[in-house]
DNA sequence: CGCTTATTGTTTCTCTGTGAGACAATAATA
DNA sequence: TATTATTGTCTCACAGAGAAACAATAAGCG
């Protein structure tokens, strides 16, 4: 495997994903580690030169878990001049065995687009990229040091997520088709990260008219059996 | 004056700015007209190799209106491949009298990234580039046909702000530092695109305890004179 | 089976904020 | 002094959210 070539992408620019799942009560997020580095990082990707930015996010995201028609939305476009360090990623590529030239296009400075998605963590089986050997599920409230400034693009990824949370009912997103009230408000609580008022909730989320209500979850346990939930098709 | 030269520059990224005004009502943003060709424009302009990316967006505002310490927002990276056409960049260039090499820069794919500004209209001295021979105002409800996709920027620019507006109290911008009550409204009503009750938007107003209260403003008129208001500057 | 327990679905009461309109205050004019 | 236009405030009705009560029910246990 040879280094990638300069010709293939667009230079100066990267894109990096905030991919949230949500399991156990627990929001998260994917994060890659690289190869003989301890380095975590963003899955990201760079953008070919005759594709559009959105399809180049949607393959770097199929790429790494397998799915396609996710919820995607762009957050930001980080541009300071010092959030890249040609230190760091030169010790990745090397530390992957390549012999990386002076003027090396990977070192150059580099602008990142960062687009958070939504999936349903079930769905997913993730593949590690050729620099990296493993890609895994952290804890959004107990978050490892990023490389560059990763940690500043998470913190904004999830802000913009808390801000179109209730604009654009997304939340199901993160839920398998059918879904408890409970679950769903445990999706919202681990978003905005504070408890909410199970009867407000209720009351609202079936106020809106956006959920359908099917057959009752029998889970074995002695207590009334809650209901199933899908978002309307429509 | 010759072309600009690709070193200087990062290539493959432009930004464009929505310079939203506010005057006799209509709210209103800022176009270039370039030289000899009837084409209309954002305001943009191209980052340097060592500049962050939102001090490239201030010094282009800078230069086109005299103004510093602006109120600016990122809006949306633009980045799909058919956005930009290097025939109509080639007819600009040409049309102020250049010679363009056939694989001159500023004929590449270009991704541009849209911020939004907000201004005083009557601290602005508008200032065309070399590029073009005309800066000025248009309202935004009756938008003339613009370059590339520069109507869709505008729109969703227009959308940001909109969201933006209650949630960051950011439509004291728009006025000079003392306004009235009613010119506060009718800065929220331009950007709206509705009509909103007086008193209720009176009542919401001082109730958020945002807005300091000074001396009335005699017109001359036969009425009750208001008062004068202004952000609370902490 | 009847009782208990845990959880869910619904209802009630209260409080706050908004829409809609009434009403009083007032700067200039006739 | 009365009139006019606009402003600042108040009142009433209504909708939505917080808080809590209440009713329903699936399973366990005697």
């Amino acid at each position: 495997m040879s280094l990638p070539e300069s010709s293939q992408y667009i230079p100066h620019l990267a894109y990096d994903s905030v991919v949230f799942g949500f399991s156990r009560g627990k929001l998260k997020i994917l994060l890659m580690e690289y190869h003989d580095t301890g380095l975590l990082a963003l899955p990201g990707g760079f953008v070919k030169k005759n594709e559009n930015l959105d399809d180049a996010v949607k393959r770097g995201l199929y790429e790494r878990t397998g799915l396609k028609e996710v919820y995607l939305e762009q957050v930001h476009l980080f541009g300071k001049v010092d959030r890249f360090d040609p230190g760091i990623m030169k010790k990745i590529l090397e530390a992957n065995g390549y012999a990386v030239p002076d003027q090396y296009w990977m070192l150059d400075r580099f602008f990142s687009i960062a687009y958070y998605a939504l999936i349903d963590w079930e769905k997913v089986t993730l593949k590690p990229d050729t620099l990296s050997d493993s890609i895994g599920w952290y804890e959004i409230d107990h978050l490892p040091d990023l490389i560059f400034d990763h940690n500043q693009i998470v913190s904004k990824a999830l802000m913009t997520l808390r801000e179109n949370l209730d604009r654009k009912l997304i939340g199901g997103n993160l839920l398998p088709e059918k879904f408890t009230m409970n679950e769903l408000q445990s999706v919202y609580e681990a978003i905005l990260g504070q408890k909410m008022r199970r009867t407000s909730f209720q009351r609202k989320m079936l106020s809106m008219d956006i959920l359908d209500r099917h057959e009752k979850l029998f889970t074995g346990k002695s207590h009334k059996a809650p209901y199933l939930y899908s978002f309307k098709s429509t």
